[in-house]
Parts: structure tokens; C-alpha cells; sequence
DNA sequence: AACTATTTATAAGA
DNA sequence: TTCTTATAAATAGTT
């Protein structure tokens, strides 16, 4: 601001390894983390892609970004392969669970209908089995 | 190169909006993916973060970019976000995973998917699943 | 959090 | 797609 200010000696290039000063590396990630989630949403708004971005900082905390929303994303990924098939998949499930512990499964059936009581839970209901197939499946690739 | 070339005008601030031509859509896409990739593959190198980003292209063609791996960063996330109740669910079904169809799983996974889009259609996907289920523990019992 | 000198990314043109 | 150039944007070091 003041003209005797004049002394920051600016930007300077940085070895691209990791940081060891663990005060710079907290803001670096910060700044960095900023511009990459900016620079997702341009792609996105620019483009017209479709972008996916999850980031845990190095203390574990989690941020993502997604668009049209994370979870389409990631699902988007995850079946990507997918060729159309033509199955019945209630009965594909259907022949493949019948190992399931069946106090399990009277859990479930519980908790199914109660959410059938409650018009306004059901889409949350259909969030989380969409999130366990999910999980299932990386759990499956791993 | 030559100083009779000396009339680019060079880079121009543009407006954050979807491009409308599809010629420098398609340049613009490229060189920001390749930029967003190089930044996040900086994140992990400088700051330790793990990081996971994927791309759809306005055509459809997926880019991804993980580090340790994409499926390790997507399977993190996944996990982390399940309520506590799909969590008991998920370690139910764990042991019994080996024989899913994982291709079944996807197919059921866009079909949860597609049923979230269309809200009139949320009650009957529950009851559909209610009737497996229920069809399941007659059979079990049987 | 703000500043600013510099580095880096990139829009346009070839 | 690749290269160049002029300029916009991001950011490392400092306060």
C-alpha cells in the first residue's frame, strides 16, 4: 500500500516436491486447493463437462466438488463400462442374496417400510441404497 | 517467430460462459483439462493431499487422475459419507459379496439412479425392493 | 487476510 | 494437434 512497502520480493518458483515447512505447506494447500476447485467449476461452465473432484487434505478433511453434483459423477465413473443390459435385475439380486443373514434382511424390510410411511424420506432412502451399491462395488474393484 | 508475425494480440480475458463455437470449445477443453490435471497432480506432490478428479468431455470421453489411485480416493469418500446404518448393511453383505455380479450391481446402481430422477417413481422403486425382500425371507424360510 | 513481484496458464492466431 | 505471443490469472514470499 505505502510506497516504503516496496520490498516483497513477489512469486517465486518452488521445487515441486513436498513442502517441509509445515506453516507454508497449510496455506499452499489452501491457495492451491481454492485455485483447483475454481479452475474445475471454469471446465465445467466453459465446456460443458462434467466434473468430479474430491480432495482430503493432508489432515484428513475432506472437500469435493461435483457437477452436476458429486454422486452423479462418481456413479457416472464407476459405471462407465456399462453396456445396456437388458436384465431382470430384481431377479439377478434376487438369486444372488439368498445367502444373506435373514435378520438382515427383516432389518431392511423394516426400515423399507417405515420409509414407505414417510413420503417425504423416500428419496434419501434411495440416496443411501444408492450409496451402499456404490460402496459395494468399490469394495468389489479393490 | 518471424517479426513480420509480430500481430497476435495474444491472450484475451473471455467471459465465463459456455463457449459457442464448437472449434475453440474442443482447443479450450484440452488445454484447461491438461492444466487442472497438472494442478491437482501438484496438490499431491507439494501438500500430501489425496486427490481424485474425473472428467467427462462434452463428448463424453471420461479423463480420470488419482493419487494413490482413483478408486482408492472414490472407495475413501464413499466410505466416509455412509450414515452409520448402511455401514452395519455394507459389513452384512461384505461377506457375502464374492458371488454379486458386480455388472448386476451396476445395472441395479443406474437404475437407483434414473428412479432418483423421476420423484413420481420413488414409491413404487420401494416397493419393488420391499417385495424382494419379502419374496427373499419366504423363500429362506421355506 | 492483504500485497505484489513473478511465475504459470492460456486465448488467439498461425 | 502443436507452436508462438501477448496477456490474464494464479500464487510464493512477505507483512
Amino acid at each position: 500500500m505505502s510506497s516504503i512497502s516496496r520490498v516483497s520480493k513477489g512469486r517465486r518458483k518452488i521445487e515441486m516436491k513436498k513442502m517441509t515447512k509445515e506453516s507454508n505447506l497449510q496455506v499452499t494447500f489452501s491457495k492451491r486447493r481454492s485455485g483447483l476447485f475454481k479452475k474445475a467449476s471454469e471446465l465445467c461452465t466453459l465446456c460443458g463437462a462434467e466434473v468430479g473432484l474430491i480432495v482430503f487434505s493432508p489432515r484428513d478433511k475432506v472437500f469435493s466438488f461435483g457437477h452436476p453434483s458429486i454422486d452423479t459423477v462418481v456413479n457416472r465413473y464407476l459405471t462407465r463400462t456399462l453396456p445396456y443390459a437388458s436384465r431382470d435385475t430384481i431377479q439377478l439380486m434376487e438369486a444372488n442374496m439368498r445367502e444373506l443373514n435373514l435378520r438382515g434382511l427383516n432389518v431392511q424390510l423394516t426400515k423399507f417400510t417405515n420409509q414407505l410411511d414417510m413420503e417425504n424420506k423416500r428419496a434419501e432412502e434411495l440416496k443411501q441404497l444408492q450409496k451402499v451399491v456404490e460402496a459395494l462395488i468399490s469394495l468389489e474393484k479393490t
